[in-house]
DNA sequence: AATCATACGGACCGACAGTCCGCTTATGCG
DNA sequence: CGCATAAGCGGACTGTCGGTCCGTATGATT
């Protein structure tokens, strides 16, 4: 096959905006803030080879999520407890989307709101979203409890939005702990006690 | 007092504006998108005026929001049924706000992605969501069950986000009526039954 | 009718996502 | 090698939008 048909300078410049931008979100107090010309900047290349790169800004948003959380996901889904009950399952679930949302705050803020602009996808539409939903319905289904399970899914996710955890947690009026607190009580809350 | 400052074009035009801003939302499948301009030509009148008269865009999707639902409020708050139950009356409330959120949802998607845009104010910190959470808050302080009522408050408002709601909706996958069941499941689950 | 504070309107500004195109450079071939 | 060429680069440019400014118009007041 004709293959390699990317450069090597521009995989190394992807590389070294995907870094750059990972940086200036662990750094920023204001993640959707951050502008493309700055992170360009940030990377030493112009604004058009960021384009290049990824698309768009909800592109670059989505592949700096991605390098971040792309190892994490099989942990989420408590795949190494082979048979962990689905109530247990869920709270992991959620507990550890909430844990990742926490700890990247600036990051998810941008990618949530990018969703919400028009022009693109909405929230909801994004690939995360989409992820996050599809294993948290799959495991809602395994433990019935009177509800739709995608509509429960969509529910439980919404307790967990960036800017909602943001607010929670920005004046130190509510501490981590809280918070993930309150979402293990959520959840046990919603699901029936497991019978066993 | 040397009162009636106001030039009574000032006035005329006030009202002109929000008629206006009413109607396009009303119309409009796009509410967050409608421009400032927009509104000020289907208004006919200069932007300048606009902003003069509502500060901000914000200013003006709040008062569109106010002129709507000033009135709906008590009736939302359940003040008529004097003795129901609170666990009945966070219910009401909620799925008051879920109704008055989908009749009036492209006003509304614009007024939550305007709080969430920086340099104004979070979706939290407006004055619709602090009232709907208080009001909320007092009603589950009222029928304790265990958890934070600010929290829980806070998790019963995002089940009836907007930007959800229409996402629910949107394609007609579920219809209004399936919604409302949720959020009322929803309450049911949180809240302990009443003893009675 | 004359004064003058208030308001009007739309040109203007700054920010930002996204595009375009002339120049540069990696690459693969002779 | 060195040359041809396509892939890539960068940053000027565009379009949109919220918000400001200021010369002009007008309602109030006497």
């Amino acid at each position: 096959m004709a293959a390699q048909r990317t450069r090597s300078d521009a995989v190394r410049n992807r590389a070294v905006i995907l870094a750059a931008a990972e940086r200036l979100f662990a750094e920023t107090a204001d993640g959707p803030g951050l502008s493309t010309d700055e992170i360009a900047a940030a990377a030493g290349v112009g604004k058009g080879t960021v384009f290049r790169a990824f698309g768009d800004r909800a592109g670059l948003l989505r592949a700096v999520y991605e390098a971040r959380f792309a190892t994490l996901r099989p942990a989420l889904l408590g795949d190494e407890a082979g048979g962990a009950a689905p109530r247990e399952r869920v709270r992991a679930l959620l507990e550890g989307i909430a844990r990742a949302k926490i700890d990247n705050r600036q990051l998810m803020l941008a990618l949530e709101d990018a969703g919400g602009q028009r022009k693109t996808e909405t929230l909801f539409e994004t690939p995360q979203y989409r992820w996050a939903h599809g294993a948290l319905k799959e495991l809602l289904e395994q433990c019935p409890h009177g509800v739709d399970p995608a509509l429960t899914a969509h529910v439980l996710l919404s307790a967990v939005r960036a800017d909602l955890l943001e607010h929670l947690l920005a004046d130190g009026a509510t501490t981590e702990q809280e918070v993930l607190d309150g979402i293990r009580a959520l959840v046990d809350r919603l699901l029936p006690e497991a019978p066993r």
